[in-house]
DNA sequence: AATCCCAATTGGTCGGACCAATTGGGCGGC
DNA sequence: GCCGCCCAATTGGTCCGACCAATTGGGATT
C-alpha cells in the first residue's frame, strides 16, 4: 500500500495564516507592533517556539521586522506614506517587491548564462523548453514551468551565488503568492520570450539575452501592477 | 563610548549559511540525509532553537525537507538530476563568484536606494559612516563595517527581497570567508566609496549611486581576483 | 520463517530561564 | 521647576530540559 499520508500542518504554520489574517482583516495595520510573543502564547495558545518559528518565516516573507528590545511590527507597504491604505496592499506589495527585484536580476543572469553557458546547459534549457510547451494550462504548472527554465538558465551561469538567489527568490512566490500565476494567463508570450532568452544564449549573445530578459520580465511586472491594481476594493 | 554596532546577525541566520555551504560545497549531497538536530546542535554549538528557526528558513527556502520521525533530507533540485553534479569547493572561484553577483546587485541596490530612502535612511547611513571611520584596523572589523554599511544601504530600498539577498549573502561571506578582508587592506579606499555612495543617495542621485557602487565593487573584484592569483599554485 | 512488539531515534511542541537592547518613569542635582 | 541620570519593566534572542508522535529496526514470540 502506498502511504499517502498527507504531511501534517504543522502549528507555526496556522500561527503563520492567523498572522497573515489578521493584517489582511486589518486587525494589523501597516508599521503597527504585534502583540509581544508573551501575549500571543496566551491568545493563540501556543508555545513560544512554535510562535517564534512562525514569525521567522513571516519575516522572510517580508511582512513582519522583528526588532530587539522593540517589538515585531507590521512592515510599511510600497510607498504610500499617508495613513490608511488598503491592507491587502502589503501582500501585494510584498509581490511587486519580488518582481523588482526580479528585474535586476533576470537579465544580468540571462547575460551572464550567454557567456558561460556550455553545451550541456544548452541541451538542458532546450529540454526545459519542449518539456514546458503542453503543460502550461494551469497556473500551478506555469509557475513550475517557469521556475524550471529560469533555474537551469541560473544554473548555467555557473555561479552559485546566483543559483542561491534564484532558488530562494522564486520559491518565496512558489510557497506564498501562487495566486501571482494565476494572474499571469498568456502562455503564449511566455513561451515565446523564453525561446527568446534561449535563443540569444545559444549565439552567446549576452545582451540580446540581457535585452529579451528584461522585456520578459517587464511584461510580467506590468501584467501584475495592473491586475493588482484593479483588484482594489 | 558607546557600541557602534549597527546590527548583530542572529544565529539562525548564521545557521541557515552554513547548512547552505555544506550543500554547495558537497558534503551535503541531494537526496541524503542532514545530521540529526541533536547531533548539529553539538557540531555547530547552537541550542536547538535556533537551529530549528534555521530550519524552518531552509525548508521555506526549498532547500531542506523535514520528515517528523525519519529526519531531514536535502531537496532534490530540479534542475541537476543527471548526476555528475560537480560540487566546488568553496573556495578562491567561490569569492569571485559573490563579486561577480555583487557587481550587478550593489549598483542597482544602491540606485534603488536612492531613490526610496528616507531621512531615517540617511541619518543611519550616517551613523555607520562614522562609526566605523576608526574601527577598520583589523579585518574582522574591516567586515563587519562593510556589512553594516551595504546592509542599512539594502534596507534603504525597503524591499524585503534584496535585503534577504544581501543577507544571505554577505552572512555567506564572513561565515566562510573573512579572509577576504584579509586581502582588503586599503581602509581609506573603503571609507571614501563608502562615503561616496552616500553622497549620492543623499541627493537621490539614483545613477550617481549606481556609478559609486559600481566603482567600489569594480575595484576589490580588481583586487581580490590580483591578490588571488598570486596566491594561486 | 513470518509476525509482532518494543525500544531507540527523530522531528514537533511546550515551558521555564537568562541575556541584551530599548523604553519610560522616577529620583536627584541644578 | 527643569534637566539629566539611572533603574526597572518590557521585548525579542538564545539556551536548556522535558515530553509527544511518527518511524525504524531488531529481537522475542509464534
Amino acid at each position: 500500500m502506498v502511504d499517502k499520508r498527507v504531511r501534517q500542518t504543522r502549528i507555526y504554520e496556522k500561527v503563520v495564516d492567523e498572522i497573515k489574517a489578521l493584517i489582511a482583516s486589518g486587525s494589523l495595520r501597516q508599521g503597527e507592533p504585534v502583540p509581544p510573543e508573551r501575549q500571543l502564547m496566551e491568545d493563540l495558545g501556543v508555545s513560544r517556539s512554535s510562535l517564534r518559528e512562525a514569525f521567522r518565516v513571516l519575516e522572510l516573507l517580508g511582512l513582519i521586522e522583528s526588532i530587539p528590545g522593540k517589538g515585531r511590527f507590521v512592515r510599511r507597504g510600497r510607498g504610500e506614506e499617508g495613513g490608511a491604505s488598503d491592507p491587502r496592499k502589503l501582500e501585494d506589495g510584498a509581490i511587486l517587491e519580488l518582481m523588482e527585484a526580479r528585474r535586476v536580476l533576470d537579465p544580468a543572469i540571462a547575460a551572464e548564462a550567454a557567456r558561460k553557458a556550455r553545451s550541456g546547459d544548452l541541451t538542458r534549457l532546450r529540454r526545459v523548453l519542449s518539456a514546458t510547451e503542453g503543460s502550461m494550462a494551469v497556473p500551478k504548472d506555469r509557475a513550475q514551468a517557469d521556475f524550471d527554465f529560469h533555474l537551469v538558465l541560473t544554473e548555467a551561469t555557473q555561479n552559485f551565488v546566483f543559483v542561491n538567489i534564484v532558488k530562494m527568490t522564486f520559491n518565496l512566490i512558489m510557497a506564498t503568492h501562487d495566486r501571482i500565476y494565476s494572474l499571469l494567463s498568456d502562455k503564449d508570450a511566455f513561451l515565446h520570450e523564453h525561446q527568446e532568452i534561449y535563443e540569444a544564449i545559444l549565439n552567446h549573445d549576452g545582451e540580446g539575452a540581457a535585452r529579451s530578459s528584461s522585456r520578459h520580465i517587464e511584461r510580467i511586472y506590468r501584467t501584475l501592477q495592473e491586475a493588482l491594481a484593479l483588484e482594489g476594493p
